[in-house]
DNA sequence: TTGTAGGCGTTATCAG
DNA sequence: CTGATAACGCCTACAA
């Protein structure tokens, strides 16, 4: 349709050959002679010349791209992984973005289409579920992947066999159910998302196991979506119930944040009237009133070193899984205040 | 690399020539016979043949890929749009993303490399600045990758020569300005962002604009960055000084966010100490506290049209230019208590 | 250092 | 309906 100019137009008009041509506008350093040199670059600047990078690619036989694939990128959690990966990425290549809205066939979909654009990496992030059969399949598309040439990544549980950034979700809020026990709450919910998510599974096992340690247990869970709708949902409807838990724990921050507007949408106060702690520590959080009490996760690092295990490192060595732990962070959230009773 | 299959491998196991195999993975409908059909479905399946999108692109002369270039990936304001845009690409191609960090040559350099991939479209959002040299290049690059046969729109200023949706920033800040004034706010202060960004200077013009038409004006106006931080010190410093004004008004919502957290950070409240408002209704503000006015921006919306301008519409017609208009919201932060003075 | 020519994986044209 | 075969735009031995 358009007016593409060629490297064979640049040659001819620098009166070169298109070998030279392309050893001046992309090859290996200063193996061609300045005067053709310059006449090269003249003639593709007057012509408005730009490689053509497929072609490259496929003459290459490989490229300079990176997939990286989320569930959700206005989900914070996401962005700044997204964000930070693609710090490392974009010097060195360009990053195709794939959204999976939570949808398992479009994650298997991204890596069938990474592996058409002969990707060099591969990125992939968000929990996995229980969902064996699924699972499995995309264990085997990614394995394909890396056949192909390509290096793979994911953050989240280590069940794809590939390099994997792993969370420690289970022990952050573990230690975060301890540390809210110890603070002197008493009773407690949690707004555990969705069951087939092993990230909040993770965590909702990790959070009973560590009531269990002070003898306390959750008088409600309550599942519903990932999302912050997920938890204002979930938190109205544990509101609505008789008895409420003095202590609410969302297995994600925002969840939490959902659980805070449902909270304050009925007259009632965090954590006077119910205390509230989430996971992960978004940036989001540094505007959330009043500040929420979580398990933080260095989610930039962690976006960092998905995209530079696939990027940086050799590709000899044999897979690697990084575990990331959590640290809790009291805030005032869930802060005890001199109430009378426990619920 | 890897032991990439190829299309011939396909066609030989199949027993077909070359040509059949790419008629029925890819090619018009129904122009191969079912015998054969089948075998070369099988021979692919069984090799687990993906296409080279690369060498489709170069045969072809066109590729699927979409370009999107924002700022900032974690800036709500560019991820609802960039999410808004996602959900229209997806289902026709790949979605190529650059981030720019506000750095100009940034800019510059996506619409290379988009051009270099041939994008089909490109979508690039943010606000045009005062720099005409930038302005200039910038719209002689988008002209060359019109020129080589892509779509190009923005989401911002009419200064590119593209179809662009434009926000009318004066008119929604004027109105926000007029709003305020008959709610009974007497005092203004504007944290107006950078003095080079187009997007902050209209809201800060009209903002001012809307104030004469009530004999007021502002009485301090603070440049700092387009950004959540900006917001935060652009206000610290205004409440360090001598005086403050009952209501200010920042240039967005990212930095009214900001500019709130300096607020509460002090120990003063919104709206009794200072009233807030700012400007876009990015999705985050749901769940902010106090509630904050604002101007109200179909970010969703935006983003879609933006999209589909330049996947949907034919090419032959003439550019367009979208207004959109901004809607005044009013509310919590800006509440007049009954409180004494103005100052 | 420069040019020639073959090849990268697909698509598309044009005879059978 | 099928199969050679010429592009597509570029890279890269290999030869000059």
């Amino acid at each position: 349709m358009g007016s593409q100019v060629t490297l064979a137009d640049v040659a001819e008009r620098a009166g070169v050959s298109l070998a030279t041509a392309s050893r001046v506008v992309n090859g290996s350093e200063r193996v061609v002679g300045a005067r053709f040199r310059e006449r090269v670059l003249a003639a593709a600047a007057e012509l408005g010349y730009t490689a053509n990078a497929f072609a490259q690619a496929v003459a290459r036989g490989r490229s300079d791209v990176v997939g990286l694939v989320v569930p959700d990128i206005q989900d914070p959690y996401f962005s700044v992984i997204a964000a930070a990966a693609m710090a490392v990425v974009e010097p060195r290549g360009e990053m195709m973005l794939g959204t999976t809205l939570h949808r398992q066939e479009q994650e298997l979909r991204y890596i069938t289409t990474m592996r058409a654009r002969q990707a060099q990496a591969l990125v992939m992030v968000g929990s996995r579920t229980t969902d064996a059969a699924h699972t499995r399949r995309l264990a085997e598309a990614i394995a394909e992947f890396v056949a192909s040439g390509g290096r793979a990544a994911v953050i989240g549980q280590d069940r794809l066999g590939t390099d994997t950034v792993l969370p420690q979700n289970r022990a952050g809020a573990k230690d975060l159910a301890t540390a809210l026990a110890d603070q002197g709450h008493k009773t407690f919910g949690v707004l555990a998302g969705p069951k087939t998510l092993l990230t909040a599974r993770d965590r909702l096992e990790g959070f009973t196991d560590g009531l269990a340690r002070r003898g306390r247990r959750a008088a409600v869970v309550l599942h519903s979506e990932f999302t912050r709708d997920g938890g204002y949902q979930a938190m109205s409807d544990l509101l609505d119930r008789r008895s409420r838990p003095g202590c609410v724990f969302a297995v994600n921050d925002v969840m939490a944040i959902g659980a805070m507007a449902a909270v304050r949408e009925r007259g009632l106060r965090v954590p006077d009237d119910v205390a509230i702690a989430g996971f992960d520590d978004i940036p989001t959080l540094r505007d959330v009133a009043p500040s929420l009490t979580t398990v933080r996760l260095p989610l930039e690092d962690m976006g960092r070193m998905a995209a530079s295990m696939v990027l940086d490192e050799q590709s000899g060595d044999r897979r690697r899984v990084v575990r990331v732990k959590g640290e809790v962070v009291i805030r005032d959230s869930t802060m005890v205040s001199s109430r009378p009773g426990s619920s």
